[in-house]
DNA sequence: CCATTTCCGGATGTATAAGTCCACTGATCG
DNA sequence: CGATCAGTGGACTTATACATCCGGAAATGG
């Protein structure tokens, strides 16, 4: 629930980008997967999605691979949802029908609004600048 | 995103149910069908765990159907997420691996935590009395 | 009892998401 | 240029959630 499997791929991946110390250099697809723990074969798809989106660049042949195209604390969660097609801004009311919007509200509707509401604010409000906020690094994992 | 298609038919059905004048009176899954718009043959298996979870009880036979086993206001959210088997308040971290916890937190926890609490609460604090928080009945729907 | 109603639950089918495979293109290095 | 590296994107397979079907069991009413 809440994000599905292609979104916490993108996720990682991002997450584990911003952490590296040079922002600059690229990170092969190969590196992508052992890291973000992403299976290898999926991660083009994943990253594809993120490179359309504007959020990173790709490089092709020797010494080639993905980096962030913006600063870690510019690069909101959001917008890593609407790269994975999960933008929560057009999400339907779950609890009423196709109609159901602000003017024709179903009956759970209000419930729904704060819930979304409360998604949205926090998918904008964080960014990847919070990779920073936990000292754990990623390579402690076994 | 956020809530299956399951869980939303059982937010529906939960919805109609306390939204009706008698609340003592069964319902049958062709009527919880047809007024929570799920498939018609689908009712039964989205009925069965909210039965299974005790929120709601059955009966079989002529004039019979399904009917809440509490007052709305004492059913919360979370409870028939629960019963969906999308219990909140066990999903493991997005971000990090599956070893990722409270003890050994990924770069990302913080920013889960957020995310999860706040999830949390609103399906702890809302219940099914916020059918009535609405005026536009369900009936409305063309 | 018998006929009818309605839920029960396993078996089966379908749609979508997730994951794999591979031939291709572009970039780099010697 | 030729060898190699690394992303691209379409075709394909697999897994899972969603949905259907149907025989059966309980409850009710006549």
């Amino acid at each position: 629930m809440l994000l599905n499997q292609t979104a916490e791929y993108a996720f990682r991946a991002m997450a584990y980008l911003a952490s590296r110390a040079d922002l600059d250099s690229a990170v092969p697809s190969a590196e992508l997967a052992e890291a973000a723990n992403i299976p290898g074969h999926y991660v083009s798809k994943v990253m594809r999605r993120l490179v359309v989106a504007g959020l990173v660049s790709s490089q092709r042949g020797h010494g080639g691979g993905f980096r962030l195209l913006k600063e870690p604390r510019e690069i909101s969660f959001s917008t890593i949802l609407q790269a994975t097609d999960l933008d929560p801004r057009n999400q339907r009311c779950a609890f009423g029908f196709g109609q159901c919007d602000a003017e024709r509200p179903c009956h759970l509707h209000p419930a729904w609004s704060r819930l979304k509401e409360s998604f949205n604010g926090w998918a904008e409000s964080t960014t990847l600048a919070s990779v920073h906020d936990n000292p754990e690094p990623w390579k402690d994992a076994p």
